[in-house]
Order: C-alpha cells, then structure tokens, then sequence
DNA sequence: CGCCCGATCACCCATTGGGGTGACGACGGG
DNA sequence: CCCGTCGTCACCCCAATGGGTGATCGGGCG
C-alpha cells in the first residue's frame, strides 16, 4: 500500500531527474512541446492505471481458514472433526465407517457429541452450523486442499 | 468496457481542445512550463488510476446467481424447488410439511423426485449438489434474497 | 498411583428417512 | 377429448438415523 505509493513517487521524482539530466528542454524544443507534452501525460496515464490497480486490488482469493478458535471453543475433538469432514460428502454411518477405519457405532458417537456441541438435532444442520462457523469449507468447489489435513485443532 | 476507453479518450481530446481554447501557452508560460508539465502529468496520474480501476476491477459481488439452466434441464417443478429450498434449513419432513403447507407424504414425495432428478441418495448430497449447481446459495450467510422467490424457473 | 478425557465399541429403542407403488384432481396442449 | 405433467396424498417396507446408556482402553497430569 504505502510502499506502493512512496514507490511510484520516488520512480516519479527520479524521472523528474533523468529528464533533467537529459536535457529535456532540448527534446521537448526538437519534438515540439506539444509532442514532449503527449508523451509525458501517456507516461503518467500509465503509472496511473498501474498505481489504482496496485491500490484498489484485494486480495480475493482466501481459499479457505479454518476457524481453530471456534472449534477449539465448542470443544470439537480431531477425531469428531474427521467425522464432521466425513459427514460433508453426505454417506451413510457405515460409509463414513468404511474411510475412517471405525465401526459404525463410533461414528454414531461422535456424530452425537457433534450434534451436542454444534447445538444440532440433524446432519444437514450439523454442517450448515460448521460452515456458518468456518469449520468446513463452503461451497465444495474450488477447493480441495485441506480433505487430507487432520491438524489437531487445539492441545 | 470499450465504452469506458472511448469516453476517457473523448474525454483526453476534449482536454485538449479546451487547453488549446484557453491559450495554454500562455498560462505555461506563466507558471513556468515545467509547472505545467507537472499538472498536466497530476491530471493523467489521475485519469490512468481511473481508468485502471475502471477496467481490471471484475464484478466481485454477485450474491448468487441462480442457474435456472440447470433447474430447467434437471426438470425440477417450482414445488420441488420449494422442497429443496426448504430442505437447506436442516428440518425434518414434519417441518418443511408445515412451513410448506402440504402433508409429509406430499414432502417425501417431492425429495424422492428431486433425489432421483439430482442423481443422489441424500439429502446432504442433494444440498452439497444443489450448491455445485448453483441451485441453492453456497455458504447461507451474507444472503436471504431468495428465500421468498418462487419464480417458476420454466415453462 | 488415581483420575479425567478422548477414542473406541456395543446395545436398545423410537423416529425418521429412503424407496416403491398407487391414486386423484387440475391444467394445458395436441 | 385424450393424454401428459404437476401437485397432492396415502400406504407399505426396511434401513438409517437420533438419542441414550454403559463399557473398555490408553495417555496425560497432578
């Protein structure tokens, strides 16, 4: 940001120099000061639209950012957090079994204890909750990089 | 776009023409020549950042956009889409049967169909699919401009 | 060592959900 | 007028889900 602008102006300021040392009278008398001029301005249209593209840009990509906070606040456990990412693809207890390596009653208990923490009575709630709090991605798409990350949440 | 470059070219050679109607020779003379530059460069500075702005920015709101596209090829009715609608908030049939007006039976007929046109088994999948299609918004924050929209999305 | 917590699993029970079939009234197009 | 589609509803069946209780095992901590 500010080292954007002071950037710009001392490559402004430097300019200012080098037309000096250039003798610039000279070329703006050889060229025609209208000339001189037109090139001068194309030259600050330039740093213009580089510098309001430079400002104005926001970062928008922010994939995604887990929110640790709230899962460390509400008490979710990595291996209820597995469960919860299982949950998004939508199976079944005995699928979600299956790729978490469990039996399905331990999926049973800890889709329990996330319904007790989310303060949810089903699934779909279950994860529009997690998703409200920046538990699990929103959309689904355009992201694919955190399915495999079991990053302990808290200690 | 194209528009925008027309109209700052227009308005360059309008600046022009009014410099060359107010005799700017003598005003560069006046204030000295490299003054002028200078104010003439500011101005440029200025319009370039505009036009930078102008034409990189990408239109990055754009709540949500419904694919009634996709509504219509999939042959969803605007019944099922009030089903599906409805099913985003994680209720049981007895609920949406209320809020909906309509027996239970009336409800799990609607999602059997949407299930079978949605090419799912459940309704987290028929949600998580809804979303990819951009049937449904994608995270439920930030927007609840439609929830009243029932727009019969064919004919 | 004793204790708590996380993780695992088992069992029971009532409700819900998913799947299938059938039916009826309304509406619109051929 | 007939037929297809939509919306509505009912019924059956069974698997899945939600809710609750109890138990075991291992690790960390006072």
């Amino acid at each position: 940001m500010w080292r954007t602008i002071l950037l710009s102006a001392a490559a402004l300021a430097l300019a200012v120099f080098a037309l000096e040392w250039l003798e610039y009278r000279f070329w703006a008398r050889t060229i025609g000061i209208e000339a001189f001029i037109a090139i001068v301005g194309a030259a600050c249209i330039a740093l213009g639209m580089w510098l309001g593209v430079r400002l104005t840009r926001q970062t928008p990509p922010a994939p995604f950012q887990r929110n640790d906070a709230a899962l460390a606040s509400l008490g979710i456990t990595p291996r209820e957090y597995d469960v919860l990412l299982a949950m998004t693809a939508g199976d079944g207890n005995k699928a979600m079994a299956r790729t978490l390596g469990v039996s399905p009653n331990t999926v049973k208990t800890h889709i329990a204890r996330l319904f007790d923490k989310l303060d949810v009575s089903s699934r779909v709630q279950a994860l529009e909750r997690a998703r409200l709090l920046r538990l699990i991605p929103g959309t689904g798409d355009a992201q694919g990089d955190m399915a495999d990350s079991r990053p302990h949440p808290d200690g």
